[in-house]
DNA sequence: TATAATTGTTAGGCAAGGCTAACAAATTTT
DNA sequence: AAAATTTGTTAGCCTTGCCTAACAATTATA
């Protein structure tokens, strides 16, 4: 079987650009070139290029002077961005503890590279650590000790140390 | 405080090229350009023009028709490179449970804009799942057959339920 | 060693995606 | 409504990073 490398359907660059379409009119309603050019620091001309290449594929409409809006393919692209967004950046900040900013900024360079199987299982990963907490200091808990502290609880120490027992 | 995103020294495709370098010498002694080629699936040109924007940042050495080497800051730009691919592989494969194939995939990719806080943690996660085996069904296991089965394991249920319980 | 095959380079092209400078439209202010 | 401000576009430039075609050097083979 040949290995099929799902070719990305859309740069890094254009998804930056439907991500930020997409959120500005949830926050604003009608979505102007100036915005996308502040949220994404860029200039304007860069950000009227882009909309020009975006809507060959068909995927936002801008008259010359007006506001941008997205198709609905360009919708449903942004969707799938603004999911990955939203699934790495929650894995970053509660399995691995990681502040929002940099787990925002993280999330905004993977959304683009990250493959579906593991989107998914990041996904399935915090349904687990919450679903699952088979002690009261579980998961989470056990593992922000090890971060802050450098070594493992009492609980898992004293298991460590009855193997040790057993070897002497 | 501003933020101030760290620029990132080189570019992804820069990398590529210094992690192929480094991989070949440590596989096969002398580097040439059809190798690299080769690895990154780029026509040989491709490869040349590379190798001179590597060179005027001291990166490799490269003479016309001669064989390819890293500088000692090449050398060191590569092996961050590198680690950050081993570290990425071994998360997916070992924390998530993703196929080698994927998760070389994927480390591929997210070597190149992960930041050293959440590639730090990846690897403490993996030596904390690893060290803290607190129960015989630990946490590797209890997560896999979550994934398996798509609910969780009777010792976490038998906890959930007892809630249930309480609530009615 | 002459020839063939392989390897590497040069020249030149192209798309993406950013920028500045200059101008034009739209909007706001007076 | 005229002037000033803000917003957006056009034109044109630049770099990165890939490509093909043609040629040149190197290496292997007859």
């Amino acid at each position: 079987m040949v290995k099929q490398q799902v070719e990305r359907e859309h740069s890094p660059s254009m998804e930056d650009y439907l991500e930020a379409i997409a959120m500005l009119r949830d926050a604003n309603k009608a979505v102007r070139v100036s915005q996308i050019s502040r949220r994404l620091k860029v200039r304007m001309p860069s950000v009227t290029s882009a909309l020009e290449r975006l809507s060959e594929k068909g995927l936002v409409v801008h008259e010359r002077y007006r506001y941008v809006e997205l198709t609905p393919e360009g919708e449903s692209v942004a969707e799938g961005v603004v999911h990955r967004h939203e699934a790495l950046s929650r894995f970053f900040t509660e399995a691995l503890d990681i502040d929002r900013e940099t787990a925002e900024e993280d999330a905004c360079k993977i959304e683009h590279v990250i493959s579906p199987l593991s989107l998914e299982r990041m996904i399935k990963f915090i349904e687990f650590i919450q679903a699952c907490p088979l002690e009261e200091p579980n998961f989470p808990k056990r593992y922000k000790y090890y971060l802050e502290h450098g070594q493992l609880p009492e609980e898992c120490l004293a298991r460590g140390l009855e193997k040790e027992e057993r070897r002497k």
